[in-house]
Parts: C-alpha cells; structure tokens; sequence
DNA sequence: ACCTGAACACCGTTCAAGT
DNA sequence: ACCTGAACACCGTTCAAGT
C-alpha cells in the first residue's frame, strides 16, 4: 500500500515504521505481514535484520526509552522531575506501544546510557552505591506504574469494559471517580512526584 | 490430555485453568485451544461462556485482583502495608500472568470490592474526595511499578536479551547491579513503601 | 443450554530460490 | 547481502450441526 523508495531497510527504520504502525493501529495490528506492507516490503524481509519478532518489540522498547531522553535541569530535584515528566508525555504520546515498556526491559546500549544518565544524576546528588541502587529503582517504579495507569484510563475512556461500579454498592469509587479522569491525572502525577522526590531528600546519601 | 469429569463449565472455573496454564506454560501458551485441551473440551466449548478471549483474560485479571483480598491490620498504615506486600507476592506467584494487569484494569463487581475496601482504609485514616483519590491512585502507581519491576527481574534472571552493560562504559550501572537482584528487591520494595506511607502521613487530610 | 467439527482469515517462522 | 514466494504449524473466531 505505502510505497517506500529503494532506500534499503535498516533497523532503526524499521523499529520507526512499526512504533508508528502501533500508533495508528494498535499493537494487535503489528504484525511482520502489516509491517511489511508499510514499508513496502514482503514480511520475511524483516527477518533479516531481526531474528525474530520479540526481537523487534525490543528495539521498539529501546527507541521509547531513547525518545525519553537524558535529565535535563539545574538541580538534581529538577533533572529527576524532567525525566519522569518525559517518561510521563512518553506514555500519552505512545499509549498503544507503552505497554511494551512493563513487559521488557530495554538493555541495549543506548537505552543504558539512558539509565547511566539518571544514576549519574542520583550520585551527583550524594547517592551511591546501595541507596543510589534505591532511589533508581523507586523512580522506575513510580514512572512505570504511574505510565501504565496514564495508558489504561485514557485507553479505556474510549472502550471501557464492564459499566462503571454501581454508586450504591462502591460509595467511595463513585466519590473518588470524578478526580480519576485523565484530566486530572496531571495533578495526581505531580503530588506522587514531590512526595517521592521528598523522600529521597530525606534519605541519608550513604547506605546504613 | 488432562481429562476431566463432566462437571460443567463455567467462568470461574474456566478462569482458574487459564491462570494455572499461564503459570505453567506462559502467557503465549494460553491460547482457547490448548486451554481447552486442558479442560477436556473444545476450545470452542470456551465461547459459550466468554464471547471473545480478551473477556476470558478480563476475568484472569480479576482473579487475581481477588487474589489479593482486603486490607488486614491494626493501623491505616498496617492495612495499606499489608495490601502493597500482598499485591507484590501476586506478581511472585504468578509472575507469567501478572503482566494482564498492566494492561488491562480489572472493571467488574468483585474487583470493585477490593478496590473500596482499599478507600475505606483511606477514609478511615480521615482522607477524603480529592486526597483520597490521590492516596488510592499513588498506592496504585507504586505497587503497579514495582510488580512490574519484580517480574522482568524474576523473568529476566532466566533468560537475559542482551548481555549485562560494560563495567567501563556504564560505571554506574555496574555499580548498581548487585543491588538490584531478585534477592535484593525486598529491602527495595520496603523502603519505596516506607517514603509512600510517610508521603500520606504528612499530607492534609482534606482536598486543598 | 451446552458442546462439536469443519471452515475462514489470519499469524510467526522455515526453507529453498532468486538477484 | 538482501529480498521473494511457497509452505507449515499454528491462531481467534464463525457457523451450522448435534445432543
């Protein structure tokens, strides 16, 4: 359908054609057949630059944490902020390819630099070693989960699946429902965002 | 392969099946025909109480949700403990199907049950409307992240994509790695839970 | 009401062949 | 080296039929 010029495939290209693939479609719709079609190629083509297709959805993995770029700002606090911000707009910008984020860690070279940049922030501001260990993984955790829910609330505004709880029966969902929405959702993000940044503030730098 | 008497199917049992499949086999292996193989009938016997797969993986999800139960404990703070550590020991035991939850949101009656009772733990410590909702969605956050984190490492300790980073091109990291082994994700888990109740603790009860 | 069996339109992946 | 085309062993799902 989508003819494409001779330019031979690689896979950065390729990785590219199928993050957009997902974003139009799906990643229901991201199959080595579509793909193809997208880049104007029969299927086992791709095959010659990714061994096999969760091959693929790694570098697609790889290039989301890429996009997210390296900490940016004048304080430790501020560069922290700004990342999970960008990990945050990754997961609006990309709602249907995010989920290959919580199933596979990217661990490839540039998606270490990425991890390297954010340590090197931590240990600029005091961490090391266990504690610096710490506060990374707390950060990913938050990211992670709070990216996750960003996904799952804006997708399943548009196809939500079961009818909203009965107010009768889940008083307090039906009082917490209105401050749930993705329009909120910002508010929220920030609030978790000081309380986490907070608490690494309040951390000894050492480990005990 | 597995017979089974002819007691008659139904969703719970179905649903059960499929997450002992998926803990066995993987999340790949369940499929309506092998599930089927399994429970001593077609696969298409399965359509008649899910219309479509994506229902039965619904119902996987909520099982889970259930899985975990209610808050137990003394204080508002034992209680949402005792629910974080709960969750995390889900994605322990199953650690091949917990990935359904990052995906989807468990939306039915029984999963609204848990979900209120975790509220009511809430507004017994004197949170309500906006804060409440706040708490609830960062307890989310957190425990979401960190199953997801405590899963690729799980999975990922068996069968690594890409080879651990070079000690001389991310120091950091290489710093890093002993403390983040499945062995050490505990004290991780724990401290990240600490900062998140001592977050709520220090927060104004009331919406701002 | 509940389950079967055949069929349809897809998948990922292999292999031998083309240039 | 890079891509094609046919084939294999699967999928989810439909439909008509059996009991």
């Amino acid at each position: 359908m989508a003819l494409r010029k001779k330019q031979p495939l690689d896979r950065d290209r390729i990785a590219e054609a199928a993050l957009a693939l997902a974003d139009k479609e799906g990643l229901e719709a991201l199959t080595m057949r579509r793909l193809g079609e997208a880049l104007g190629v029969e299927a086992m083509a791709l095959y010659h630059h990714f061994p096999a297709k969760a091959d693929l959805l790694d570098a697609v993995a790889e290039l989301l944490v890429v996009k997210m770029g390296v900490p940016d700002g004048a304080s430790w606090q501020d560069k922290i902020r700004s990342t999970a911000r960008r990990y945050r707009q990754i997961a609006i910008a990309h709602p249907q390819a995010f989920g290959l984020l919580s199933a596979r860690r990217a661990a490839t070279p540039r998606a270490f630099a990425v991890y390297e940049a954010i340590l090197a922030t931590f240990r600029e501001a005091g961490f090391e070693g266990e504690t610096m260990a710490k506060a990374f993984r707390l950060l990913g955790y938050y990211i992670g989960g709070a990216g996750d829910a960003e996904v799952a609330t804006r997708l399943s505004a548009l196809g939500g699946a079961g009818g909203p709880p009965d107010p009768a029966q889940f008083p307090l969902m039906a009082a917490a429902g209105p401050f749930l929405t993705a329009g909120r959702l910002e508010s929220v993000f920030e609030f978790g965002l000081d309380a986490l940044i907070g608490a690494l503030e309040r951390t000894p730098r050492r480990a005990v």
